[in-house]
DNA sequence: ACGAAGATCTTCT
DNA sequence: GAAGATCTTCGTT
C-alpha cells in the first residue's frame, strides 16, 4: 500500500510499534510524526536527490527503516516510496504500551520516556548499527494496528530553522490532546485523544 | 587530516 | 528561553 507520504504520515498515527532488542520487548502507539519529501523539500536529507552513505536507506522501497544519528542520538524513519522518490516519515513521539520498566532502565529516568525522536529510540533500544536498513515486520521492529486518533493536528516541523521556506510546511502531525509529543506542552484530552 | 553542521536532549536561570 | 553536551558524517584541504 505504497502511497503519498503525507497520507502515510497521517495513517501512521495510532499504529503500534513493537521493538524486540536483546530479548526485551517494548512497544508504543505513535503520537507524533513528520513527513520529509526528498527532492523538493529543503529540510529533507535527500533534498534534490542528495545521496550519501548516510541516507542511502531513503532510496529503498516502502517499508524500509532508516535510522540516522546526530548529536549522539538515534532517530527512526519509515520509508514510504522507492528509489525514484526518496521520502519518509520521522517517528517523533510514542505513547508507551509495553515494557515500561525496560524503558525506564534504558533511559535512566521515570518520565518523558518516548516524547521525542531521540528519546523513543533510546527507550526501545533502537540503534543505527543494529537496525538501519531492516524492513518493518521482517526483523526486530514491527508495525501493527493500534488506536485511532480522534483529531489529527497539523503543525510546522521542529528543529529545521535554517531551511528557508521549508520551515513553514505543515508536515508535522500529532494526535490532538495526547501529551506524549515533543516540544508542545499539551493538556491531556479525554482518553489522551484516542477514539 | 580537519572543521563544521545537524530532523536532539538536558539542565540551568 | 538559552546554552552546553556530544558524536557521526561529509566536504574540503
Amino acid at each position: 500500500m505504497a502511497q503519498d507520504t503525507l497520507t502515510a504520515a497521517r495513517q501512521l498515527l495510532g499504529k503500534k510499534v513493537t521493538a524486540t532488542v536483546e530479548g526485551e520487548v517494548t512497544s508504543g502507539y505513535i503520537t507524533e510524526v513528520e513527513a520529509y519529501l526528498g527532492f523538493e523539500d529543503k529540510a529533507a536529507h535527500a533534498y534534490q536527490g542528495r545521496r550519501t552513505k548516510k541516507n542511502e536507506m531513503m532510496y529503498r522501497d516502502y517499508g524500509g527503516i532508516y535510522i540516522y544519528t546526530m548529536h549522539g542520538h538515534h532517530c527512526m524513519n519509515f520509508i514510504t516510496r522507492d528509489a525514484a522518490s526518496p521520502e519518509g516519515v520521522l517517528i517523533r513521539g510514542l505513547e508507551p504500551a509495553e515494557g515500561f520498566e525496560i524503558m525506564q532502565k534504558r533511559r535512566g529516568r521515570t518520565d518523558h520516556l518516548t516524547d521525542g525522536p531521540g528519546k523513543l529510540t533510546k527507550s526501545m533500544g533502537i540503534r543505527r548499527d543494529l537496525h538501519n536498513g531492516l524492513r518493518l515486520n521482517e526483523g526486530a521492529i514491527t508495525l501493527s494496528e493500534g488506536k485511532k486518533p480522534e483529531v489529527i493536528k497539523e503543525s510546522k516541523r521542529i528543529g529545521i530553522d535554517n531551511k528557508e521556506e521549508a520551515v513553514d510546511y505543515l508536515y508535522r502531525f500529532t494526535v490532538a490532546g495526547n501529551p506524549h509529543v515533543s516540544k508542545d506542552r499539551v493538556k491531556p484530552a479525554f482518553n489522551n485523544g484516542w477514539q
